[in-house]
DNA sequence: ATTGATTTTAAAACTGGTACGAATACAGTT
DNA sequence: AACTGTATTCGTACCAGTTTTAAAATCAAT
């Protein structure tokens, strides 16, 4: 359910609707039993036995324990290089950044917002977790300077925008942890902006 | 040896000497097999055994196998704050902070800096290293915007000071896994300079 | 020297993760 | 339908880091 092509429900082979099956069995599995009492209270052992599987298979399909809570590594890279690509015109890379984390620091609206905030809640209450979101998430760095890059007509990240794209992930992790995301968010921003719009107008120019 | 204070040496009793000693004991079998084999391939076991001693000693001691090599998180901690508050009078901030980035990059002079170049070599080439010394590093953001904060004469880092302090932090890990430093150095700080200036000087002014 | 608290130690247990080989189920071929 | 190769699953045993448990040693104070 992570990483495949999504709408057009391709027609898998047995093989691969079972092997599916098994990782969705194990992923429920394991969010089922993470919710009652808690990551670090559940064996891969247990989730093994809930999903009636072995423990060999549960690793089969997820490298790590920690992998069982995130399953979409892929799509939020391509976000990620989405809120920069696809853009509205006349809008800034900065902007649109700014934009998209506020999004996700607002007041959820629809249901689908909520589930969000209490999984992101749920990440927070284990420091195992959100060591592992916080890593993987900086992953994306060289994507995002990459796609940054590209939309500054380079082939290849410059050193300042390697070091904007690690600053603008680091940002929305600690509008994640503020108290006041907003605030935090437009202080990053205002703080980086001064520096960020002179290199890259100094580029085009 | 590591947060107790150094020169007067207290006079300990005799069970805190023989702690101190084990302890001692533990952290140099531990340096020599790690140097000799590599982190990966030693085992806490081992350790143990070298030092003569049982592997729950070792934990007695240290709280993970990584903090067999990190054994100073006080004093860094100190020489960053001394940094900014011990800094040279008419020097920014931010220039404190890249004059002792700077020194950390250069080719080393003395001996000491020799020895302290390979270390970091050494951290480089185990993963597991590298994220347990970031994430130390990291830990000192709060003394450093606290810092920051009463050099700029208020009580409390501000969101701007807290998100500066973060970045800051971050631009020594990007130097020191950049191959050139010196580029990434100037190149963030410049980053970064436009709009911590124009922020700081609205404070005071 | 005895007592009682505290520290230090050892041995075993637990957990995440890997290695290995065997068994099973599938897909494509004949 | 049988055959073959391949992918998935399984069970077990194992390793290394870490925690738990309880015994032993150590110290301070009487």
């Amino acid at each position: 359910m992570t990483s495949t092509t999504t709408s057009p429900a391709e027609p898998l082979g047995r093989r691969e609707r079972k092997k599916a099956a098994t990782r969705a069995a194990i992923s429920h599995a394991a969010t089922r039993l993470f919710m009652e009492r808690g990551f670090d209270n559940v064996s891969i052992r247990e989730v093994a036995d809930a999903a009636d599987v072995s423990p060999t298979t549960v690793f089969a399909h997820f490298p790590q324990k920690e992998a069982l809570v995130f399953d979409e590594d892929d799509e939020q890279r391509e976000h990620l290089v989405r809120i920069v690509r696809d853009r509205a015109p006349g809008v800034s890379i900065s902007q649109a950044l700014l934009d998209a984390y506020r999004a996700d620091v607002l007041p959820p609206e629809d249901p689908d917002g909520v589930r969000r905030r209490e999984f992101m809640a749920f990440i927070d209450a284990t420091p195992a977790l959100g060591d592992y979101a916080a890593k993987m998430w900086l992953r994306h760095e060289d994507a995002l300077a990459g796609a940054i890059a590209s939309e500054l007509g380079l082939t290849e990240p410059t050193e300042q925008i390697r070091t904007y794209a690690r600053f603008v992930l680091q940002v929305q992790l600690l509008a994640g942890a503020s108290e006041t995301p907003l605030e935090t968010l437009e202080a990053a921003f205002g703080l980086l902006d001064g520096g960020w719009q002179e290199y890259s107008s100094h580029l085009a120019g």
